[in-house]
DNA sequence: TGCTAATAATTAGATTTCTAATTATTAGCA
DNA sequence: TGCTAATAATTAGAAATCTAATTATTAGCA
């Protein structure tokens, strides 16, 4: 097993996610839908530029998971203000019901994850990987700029 | 930001993932190359099953990724003792240089994520994300014992 | 030996994802 | 006010990814 940062990042991060689907298979929920309703749930009413930022995915990918999950009736989409350029998502009573389901299933996984880790480690991690994250979007900004 | 451990793998594993891309793109590799040059790297012949596990990926996704990397002559494949079943992989001369290109890439990426953590930071993150991936797999070993 | 299981890879079809280009709308400023 | 920039979302086309089914081959055992 090779242990470099990037390994483990990816092999945690691909496990993580396959266990999840693997637990909410019964919900019939697409792989790319998950995390748009668990940031839903606490973000009702973003628009899409705000919701793919913080997915992780860029937002042309995100209309097409929207498309899937309009259909299904997980979310709703708004225009408001008279603002034709944006458009505010909303979760529907059912996609409510979806996101907390998945929202429990991350809570579970994530507690199984971390067994036999002390208070203190579950933080020391947390905060090393936030240090990781500050690491790396810096970098991409310079980069930006640099241009 | 979300602190929840699957939030921050995700974030760390995407955004490395991007970076990578970035940094490599005059060579031309696709999104899904990288991580196989890098396994072939050092383990060179593997078959393709222990490529797919390897790089957390089905058999069926490195079918299509192989194919991509065959067009381009990274990689050969070839059979062995007379077992049709079984195909090894091989790099070729331009698929060694590509590979290496790859680990370099990954190794400053790394490093600038690294930034201000000491080698017991280092140690530790590494310990604690090897010890979440054993949690993780024993638990996925677990319940398929159970069906 | 010969039938059945298991195994390795592939194919088929769908979703997710990307980049680049396009459309529609809004904002900035001369 | 009116032209130009910027912005939000979408479309188009390609690659990666998955699951389920298929093909071909090998292994196990009666």
């Amino acid at each position: 097993m090779k242990e470099t940062l990037h390994y483990l990042l990816m092999a945690d991060h691909l496990i993580f996610q396959k266990t999840l689907l693997t637990g909410i298979k019964d919900t019939g929920l697409t792989s790319g839908q998950p995390k748009v309703l668990d940031y839903l749930k606490n973000h009702d009413g973003a628009v899409q530029k705000e919701i793919a930022a913080a997915c992780h995915i860029e937002p042309a990918t995100l209309t097409s998971v929207l498309l899937g999950m309009e259909n299904k009736e997980l979310i709703t989409r708004k225009m408001h203000n008279g603002n034709r350029r944006s458009l505010y998502v909303y979760l529907t009573d059912k996609g409510k019901a979806f996101a907390k389901r998945v929202e429990a299933e991350f809570e579970t996984i994530e507690e199984n994850a971390l067994l036999g880790f002390t208070e203190q480690e579950k933080e020391a991690l947390t905060a090393f990987l936030t240090r990781v994250n500050e690491n790396m979007r810096d970098k991409g900004e310079m980069d930006n700029d640099e241009v």
